[in-house]
DNA sequence: ATAAACTTCGAAAACGTTTGCGCTACATTT
DNA sequence: AAATGTAGCGCAAACGTTTTCGAAGTTTAT
């Protein structure tokens, strides 16, 4: 039992291969009896249309690209989680995508999505990515990109973010109420739209609270694992060191709790920390960790439902849209007030 | 700049669709003048050839399928990440599916993938798959699969796992050395290969030392988060209860952890917790997990290898191969000895 | 009875490639 | 001078579909 065309299901029928192919999709110009004798000649013979011929006569493939920065992240994969569960609702198949944080690898992924191979986009930008001309060529050739998250700006078309801005306000407060005064921020990356916003967020609630910020309470941490641990720990080894830290994303709050650990911080008695975060373990942690959660799977669903439906139109061009989705604050142990 | 064809870059150069797609293959058929001024053309017009039309000639769609029973899943986010990777490499491109453990999923993304949709397969079984049909189907097809992790053994194919029998005697002997006498094995399914060995290894080393072992001690946790919770506290409330828990996979040992907190009971002075898992925040835990580490990005890596190795060659039949690695055991506090 | 309409099917073009083969020049050999 | 060789290119088939159109044959209407 190879591969069945078409052809191989006429001959055994002594039919021609367009009854065939009408009768599997139920003309109304093939009699009952010979679509009967067709359907199950193909259940028989185990046909399976070859997906590729027919991509080529319709100019459509059924299939999205998905390009996250990172696959080893809790946030991401819930969003691909998402994603993958509308697009297999409406049998699309999805082509995942690692973008390493380079703007290199998306631009040349973004290339290979060019002609034909996937209907639409679903992506979260690089950390590195600062030009767009990429992804509006891609646009241009007729293929919908819909962001969520990391999103560009100046391109025209849908995206899918969180309430960045506020939840870092809120974050930033709750800190503030809970004792802090000397906050330090932990960024990703200066290009990001979600870096910016919840930066803003942090500044506009220390200016709330008339706390004066030191330029050196912003630190950039677009390093690998031990880069960036090595600033967190020169944050830390000062003599004036901060009372908190607000982590812009996940992985930097775990290394300050490695770094608080390795040169005996306690945390929340001497370091309060909040982040962004989907960790599935933020309770168990010890201590808990005070954390933002964002609606991931929402925002992967979100983002795949708008897609498909600008692609079941005709002419599948993405009118600016933002979805906004909130957040979540859970407080835990690692922003606790001494008592 | 919609989609540009060989046909229009032929228009647009005065020459044949052949000789530009001669040109730009670089057959020695064509002259260099020629080459140059086609390849010149297809960058300013921005051609990308359309993959479909090849895939159709050349029955060669460079595309794989990676099924996974899980997403949010550390362990098969890195086996994925480490497909991911290599694929990269080779200019391949991976379609994902979750088949959310379930058997009847895991049949109908099998079925689609049958007429040339990918090249070949990389999964992991559902947690309900006791039967093979479709996957055998599809090998005949000429679509071959390479298992990871959770295999089966029925079919003759390349199988990249790791150590599970002694990983888990190894594990259960560590407990024993920690104290434990009664100790509990959380497991996840009876038809899994992995699950069986690992059981397998449980008992030997029970055996080895002698203790012998209640039939209630194995506990079938194969429901949703709050079934297994129910039936570990279930476990854990019991006038008599074990004094250790080897959980096959990550979310039960979470999910005791989960238990434990709620009832009052301590990790490890009354409990000690060991479990599979490739939790990177299992050192940060409260109390720090031990575990037993599989080598996910590798597994995934070495399953894409041997994968690819087969299908460049003309005609991909996979030979029985089994790729053994090894997990790695962590001791950290849960298993720690009362001083 | 003939004309019109409908039913059921097949021929063939098209989607965008790749590739074997043939054709034209021209150069080289006898 | 004729025969052979070669470089450079185009024609057309093929991959497996879908779909338009027309050709039969059959039924209905006039």
């Amino acid at each position: 039992m190879s591969k069945v065309s078409l052809r191989d299901l006429a001959k055994a029928l002594d039919v021609s291969i367009s009854t065939v192919s009408k009768a599997l999709r139920n003309s109304y110009e093939i009699s009952a009896e010979t679509r009967d004798r067709v359907m199950e000649a193909a259940r028989e013979m185990g046909y399976h249309p070859n997906p590729y011929a027919g991509s080529l006569r319709h100019h459509k493939s059924k299939t999205i690209a998905l390009l996250v920065p990172e696959l080893t992240n809790n946030f991401f994969i819930q969003a691909i989680s998402g994603a993958e569960s509308v697009a297999q609702e409406r049998d699309y198949h999805i082509l995942v995508y690692n973008t390493h944080e380079q703007y290199q690898k998306e631009e040349s992924i973004i290339g290979h999505l060019g002609n034909g191979r996937v209907d639409g986009v679903i992506m979260s930008l690089t950390s590195e990515t600062g030009r767009y001309d990429h992804l509006n060529d891609l646009i241009q050739s007729g293929v919908p990109i819909v962001f969520f998250d990391r999103i560009a700006h100046e391109i025209e078309t849908a995206k899918v973010t969180t309430d960045d801005f506020t939840s870092a306000f809120n974050g930033t407060e709750h800190l503030i109420r809970q004792g802090c005064r000397d906050i330090a921020f932990l960024s990703l990356s200066d290009s990001l739209s979600i870096d910016n916003k919840r930066k803003q967020g942090y500044l506009e609630a220390l200016n709330k609270y008339d706390l004066n910020l030191l330029p050196s309470r912003i630190v950039r941490c677009e390093g690998d694992e031990s880069q960036n641990m090595a600033r967190i720990k020169e944050l830390l080894s000062a003599e004036k060191r901060p009372d908190a830290i607000f982590a812009s994303v996940e992985k930097l709050a775990l290394s300050t709790y490695n770094v608080a650990r390795e040169i005996g911080i306690g945390i929340p008695d001497q370091l309060k920390v909040i982040c962004f975060s989907n960790l599935r373990t933020a309770p168990l942690l010890n201590p808990s960790l005070t954390t933002i959660t964002q609606p991931a799977f929402q925002m992967g669903a979100q983002a795949a439902t708008i897609l498909f439906k600008y692609l079941e139109k005709k002419r599948p061009v993405i009118q600016n849209e933002n979805i906004i989705l909130k957040s979540e604050l859970i407080p835990r142990e690692s922003t606790r007030k001494p008592c």
